[in-house]
DNA sequence: TTTAGTATTGCAACTTTATTGCATTTCTTT
DNA sequence: AAAGAAATGCAATAAAGTTGCAATACTAAA
């Protein structure tokens, strides 16, 4: 749950006319403590509202564009959204259970990364950088030591 | 074209019988510079021997599960396959070129992670940890400037 | 307020990538 | 050579996301 952003304004400052829908969307993302799959967001909007699914996919197409929420991959063939790094995300890197299929995310010091040098010896333009670990959750761990 | 690798020990040495398919398919992975995806994988066979795509998924898997070789999630749904690290491939982050898909190895020192402080406060098992760094690759940046 | 234009949404069909079940073939070992 | 195990092929299926187009809702001008 964040209780620092103000969703209406993030789109508001992204020229985006200011629907239900998109909001609710950027609120199930914002608040969520991981990121999650379309399917999640559609099943969790669904049930309050009666939303078409393509709808879903065109609002987060269109968050990821705007720079507003980031689309992670899973060690699976899903896609997960969160909140790309602003003022009160920080950047950090995220842990996929293979096991639960389960994705957390880790501490942004968890993993320091120097982007620097690469950025400037790097002859392409770099936008973005995904750092996943993937190994067995804590949970899971649990139950297969029972 | 990797000269230190023998892929038929490799494969002798998880415990696999040595056949056609899982040999060519271990060479094509291992003398790529880069990661391949399984169409272009079977594309490549394809070309020479007559084989089914399922039993090129089904080797893929395999080769995953024996740790031969990583599963690499593209900013795409499709997976690529390289070399897991090993004596003669050290470790090392991808690029991902948003605009034509092109997946390029980096430089294992390019992006140094230290991984030992989340190996030992992380509550679960830490198996593997991939970086994909995103953006757009030179050749794509030289064409949009002509 | 009407109306025209634009933006958003819904629906059905489709695409891509990967997986599954089961039959057939090939290999290994005795 | 025969039996059993391993590998492969083929057709069907699944999961996730995309596309085209029609319908609805919103916005702003007249
Ligand atoms: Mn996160
Ligand atoms: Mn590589
Ligand atoms: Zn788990
Ligand atoms: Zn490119």
């Amino acid at each position: 749950m964040c209780q620092h952003c103000d969703y209406a304004q993030i789109l508001e400052a992204a020229n985006l006319n200011l629907t239900t829908n998109r909001l609710k969307i950027l609120e199930i993302i914002g608040n969520n403590r991981s990121p999650l799959s379309a399917k999640e967001i559609y099943d969790t909007l669904s049930r309050n509202k009666d939303i078409n699914r393509v709808t879903v996919y065109r609002i987060l197409d269109l968050l990821v564009k705007k720079g507003i929420i980031n689309r992670l991959t899973s060690g699976e063939r899903t896609f997960h959204y969160g909140m790309a790094p602003n003022k009160n995300h920080p950047a950090h890197p995220h842990f996929y259970c293979k096991h639960c299929g389960a994705i957390e995310c880790l501490n942004p010091e968890a993993l320091h990364i120097e982007m620097e040098s690469l950025k400037k010896t790097y002859p392409g333009v770099i936008e973005n950088v995904e750092i996943r670990v993937d190994g067995i959750c804590k949970n899971c761990l649990k139950k297969s030591r029972q």
